[in-house]
RNA sequence: GGCCCCGUCGUCUAGCGGCCUAGGACUCUGGCUUCUCAAGCCAGCUACGAGGGUUCGAAUCCCUUCGGGGCUACCA
């Protein structure tokens, strides 16, 4: 109560954020803001065999990207750095040598070898896995002849008996019986930091007060809090814990490469924005509590509590992203729309980017704005505007090589020879005197036959808004080019 | 196996003992509109995992059960 809030985000960046990392990196920005506290950003790279420098400057790009900014972190810096725990090396060694003074923890000399086989009897018995204490109490004799046997040491912290209870903000009251936490290791034999060592002594540290973070991380809350106590923390110190719920994929089982696409990077190519993905994300596994969906930025900051966080796992549907991202199209401002879509356009070589290129996409771009779900889809939409070697689709050749089409296409070029404005208007008006009204024809048979010669596919932005972009000359030119097929 | 978490339409959710013949959104289906595709509008389909309690009354509280998930590392 009445604590500074401060909530950090720190993933293990051993591949790309994915939508689960995200959807947790959004929940503690949008805590942060929400509560006018403080937003860290802090780099838990003590795996070095996992984690990569391409990784940990993704994992910044990637949040950058999605407006998650940080108050403290890597690139901003802050007063409780270093935030990359690689950093904090000597932190934890003093830490760890603390422990080791106060007996809180001990010397373990058993090896990987040794440790599995014992887990293995364990199994077999049907006990509950864990380190069975075998080094708790070693005798300086022991401790001499495991170190002239060229034994390396971890250092084990010591689980007393009893339990852990402390209140999850989500889940509420939440209890591990000792018995089934195990006496672990805070650093390995090369006397490098565990993650259990090192997030309990940052979360200290740096004085967070709010831990939210993945479910899979409930059970080593135990831990976490044993290491506070050694710390010499008091228990009204602690930081208070939230653990959100999974994302899942559509089987069910964690997302994963192979049930839908999971890194942000593979969204951001795709044409999503990262308002939509925000706001989609943010609506697994939390809800305003009305019937409101599309929310901004900003509104999410406003609305986000924690007690209205779900404690239940959600599946990612692609489908609701995208519908979601389409309404975040259309919202768009003509200059955001055109900034967004630019990027696309000339990586699909649609465009080069001349001024005189993107004046035309300027102009286009209204037409086609309500009518795609992904900024990908823009290059084909505008494809037919910027085409060197205009050519109907292949499917559609039939369409405009028989004889009634071809009779369309023939008045419609004596029609449009004519006009003396080029407006969507004035070619409508002829358009629809001649084809509809005087030969009697459907609109969706005229029209039909003219889009395809037009703009060479039978879906394409609306007609008349198409041929005035595209100019008389040109329009013109491809009507008669569609009659010779 | 043990420990822990979770369980409302296909999916995301609203729901905190009567307002629930369970609401919204996405998807899907049908229709309207219409120059194609969209968008928009209307309609429809479909859910409280099961079984016991408690109560005048339960999706809401309790128990059991079943199902799903996580952890059980010198990963995080």
């Amino acid at each position: 109560m009445g604590k500074e809030v401060r909530v950090r985000f720190a993933p293990s960046p051993t591949g790309d954020l994915h939508v689960g990392n995200i959807r947790t990196a959004l929940f503690d920005w949008a805590y942060a803001r929400h509560t006018g506290g403080t937003f860290i950003f802090r780099i838990e790279d003590t795996d070095t065999t996992r984690v990569t420098d391409e990784y940990i400057q993704a994992a910044i790009d990637t949040l950058k990207w999605l407006g998650l900014d940080w108050d403290e972190g890597p690139e901003v810096g802050g007063p409780n750095g270093p935030y990359l725990q690689s950093q904090r090396l000597d932190i934890y060694a003093q830490w760890a040598q603390k422990f080791l003074d106060q007996k809180d923890a001990y010397y373990c000399y058993c090896t990987p070898v040794e440790l599995e086989a014992r887990r293995e009897a364990q199994r077999a018995a049907n006990v509950a896995p864990g380190y069975d204490g075998q080094c708790r109490d070693l005798t300086d004799a022991q401790i001499a002849d495991y170190k002239a046997q060229g034994r390396e040491a971890v250092v084990r912290m010591r689980m007393p008996d009893g339990g852990t209870t402390f209140t999850d903000e989500i889940r509420g009251e939440v209890t591990f019986d000792h018995k089934f936490v195990p006496d672990f290791v805070l650093v390995r034999g090369d006397g490098s930091p565990l993650y259990t060592l090192a997030v309990a002594v940052d979360d200290i540290m740096m004085k967070v007060s709010h831990v939210l973070r993945g479910e899979d991380l409930l059970s080593s809350t135990p831990r976490q809090i044993r290491v506070y106590q050694a710390m010499g923390v008091k228990p009204e110190d602690y930081p208070t814990f939230a653990h959100l719920p999974f994302v899942m994929g559509q089987d069910n089982a964690k997302l994963s490469k192979r049930n839908g696409e999971v890194s942000i990077a593979w969204y951001r190519e795709r044409g999503f924005l990262p308002e939509a993905i925000c706001n989609y994300l943010a609506l697994l596994g939390w809800s305003p509590g009305d019937d409101r969906e599309n929310v901004t930025m900003k509104e999410l900051t406003e609305l986000f509590t924690v007690d209205k966080v779900h404690s239940s796992p959600a599946r990612f549907d692609m489908k609701k992203l995208e519908a979601i991202n389409g309404d975040k199209i259309r919202a768009l401002t003509p200059d955001e729309f055109l900034n967004w879509s630019l990027p696309f356009l000339t990586k699909a070589a649609v465009i080069s980017g001349t001024d005189a290129e993107i004046a035309v996409v300027k102009a286009a771009l209204p037409i086609i704005q309500e009518r795609i779900v992904t900024l990908a889809e823009v290059p084909a939409m505008l494809n037919f505007l910027f085409v060197k070697n205009f050519a109907v689709a292949e499917d559609c050749v039939s369409k405009v090589n028989d004889a009634a089409a071809k009779s369309v296409l023939t008045r419609s070029i004596s029609e449009l020879k004519k006009l003396t404005t080029w407006t969507h208007d004035s070619i409508e008006a002829a358009l629809r005197s001649s084809l509809i009204e005087d030969m009697g024809l459907k609109p969706r048979i005229a029209f039909g036959a003219v889009r395809i010669a037009t703009t060479g596919s039978n879906i394409s932005p609306p007609l008349f808004e198409s041929m005035e972009l595209l100019g008389q000359e040109v329009s013109l030119q491809r009507i008669k080019l569609a009659l010779a097929l």
